[in-house]
DNA sequence: AAATGCGCCAACCGCGTGCGC
DNA sequence: AGCGCACGCGGTTGGCGCATT
């Protein structure tokens, strides 16, 4: 287990000096090797705490504040696909971060899915019957199938999907682009 | 005005994985 | 090949603020 050991680290929220130290050293560092930017930058927290607060919210390419519609349809999208895949889901969409994410999605999607459901339903076989067929008659190559099977195992593997045509080809798309990440 | 409940968000925790030695 | 360290991920918790009673 990754321990970081003293007991008497500082937890709980940053304060504004803690968080200048910290991109400071950064900026001057790099974002790696968390245990000794704990360390040596003089905060007294652990690795992990100054990695997250950096992914979080010093990270000069992270956005805060409210998620457009547009961000909302592509994590509820996502999500359908791929489930908790919290990482994954924040590669596609740019500026946010998975823990940003993971947390609007229990505050303010889940439920919004869960009245989705209950919409006419096909099953994921049906999807990926059509999607590989597709994919088959275009020629196109993707290994993405772990992605999609993969992405269900753990649990909801009978998960049902209201898929229309347009989003078919949108799912198609995420696929495709999953190679270049 | 005070008490209580609820929702949201920041941060922590435990576990799995990758990588270097 | 095995071990230990560091990192990344997803689930969960704690605390704050707002709404309701």
């Amino acid at each position: 287990m990754e321990n970081d050991g003293n007991t008497s680290l500082n937890k709980g929220a940053w304060s504004a000096d803690e968080d200048a130290t910290l991109a400071q050293y950064v900026a001057l560092h790099g974002p790696k090797r968390w245990k000794c930017v704990a360390i040596k930058s003089g905060l007294n927290r652990c690795g992990k705490s100054c990695r997250l607060r950096w992914l979080n919210y010093l990270r000069p390419d992270v956005k805060r504040g409210n998620f457009s519609d547009a961000e909302e349809d592509l994590i509820l999208r996502l999500h359908r696909l791929i489930g908790n895949r919290w990482s994954l889901i924040a590669k596609r969409i740019p500026e946010r971060t998975d823990n940003e994410i993971k947390n609007y999605w229990n505050a303010h999607l889940r439920k919004k899915a869960k009245l989705m459901e209950k919409l006419p339903a096909i099953s994921l076989a049906a999807m990926k019957e059509n999607l590989w067929s597709e994919e088959a008659s275009n020629g196109t190559e993707s290994q993405e199938t772990e992605d999609i099977g993969g992405g269900n195992e753990d649990g909801d593997d009978n998960e049902s999907f209201d898929v229309s045509a347009s989003e078919l080809n949108w799912v198609k798309r995420f696929l495709e682009l999953e190679e270049d990440v």
